[in-house]
DNA sequence: CATTGACTTGGAGCAAGCTCCAGATGTTAT
DNA sequence: ATAACATCTGGAGCTTGCTCCAAGTCAATG
């Protein structure tokens, strides 16, 4: 598949795939005799994985280790494991604060339709 | 209470709390005759909200916005409203996002953790 | 074979959200 | 009153994660 392709089909630009490329999360993408990219299932595969993570903010920089890892083979299992298991915790830790937050908002948009808010000095409809 | 004071109580630098008031995010902060800032209970209470909400994801420019309708009195209750409401929504999208990761994370952990990886070619997991 | 459009690289630029710094002024303890 | 320390303002700098650009090459079409 073309970098043209590629972006299509998981809806992000060309030039975030080739900076992807450039910082080492996608290893080794092939490029045609005349040196353009050539995207194989598997690359797709990576970009479909980064995507994934990207998307629920988890930060470049373990990505770019996990996929190092990943390259240097199987020993590196363990190592792999605890960097998923980081990420997860984080994402659980950050799911919760958002849980509060969801629920704050929601109460003072109760509130606003209730016309409970009599004042600008009731500090809980902040 | 002094800027020190708030610092320590909710965890964010001085440095932010000062840029917090000059984009429009804690409005009107008093000052002593030395020009020293002191915060007030209200000045507290909003700060408490900036901290929740930035916790959360929630962008500035957003926030900025519901101060600046909230310093303009109840006729703005409606947009303030309207603003919850969009910022709940991004939230709840967000999260949903965040759980789909999730799952997947818990999924790879659990295949590291039953050594069922036979092969790095095992695109599953990713 | 010429033109048009996609792709290449390396590097610069940008937006959000802080974070740090300098130089001046305020406050407190000895 | 004089260190020592906190705070002030305005502005510069930093980090993350893209996004854009220039100048050149490759590929498809008439």
């Amino acid at each position: 598949m073309t970098i043209a392709e590629v972006s299509k089909k998981y809806e992000l630009s060309a030039d975030t795939l080739r900076y992807y490329e450039r910082i080492g999360l996608i290893p080794c993408v092939g490029r045609t005799s005349g040196g353009i990219r050539n995207y194989t299932d598997a690359d797709c595969n990576w970009v479909e994985f980064i995507k994934c993570m990207r998307g629920a903010g988890i930060q470049l920089e373990a990505l770019i280790e996990y996929v190092a890892l990943f390259q240097q083979g199987e020993a590196t299992g363990e190592s792999r494991k605890q960097i998923l298991i980081e990420q997860r915790d984080r994402l659980t830790a950050k799911m919760a604060e958002m849980q509060k937050t969801l629920e704050r908002l929601n109460f003072k948009i109760n509130n606003y339709e209730n016309h409970i808010i009599q004042s600008e000095k009731m500090l809980e409809s902040r």
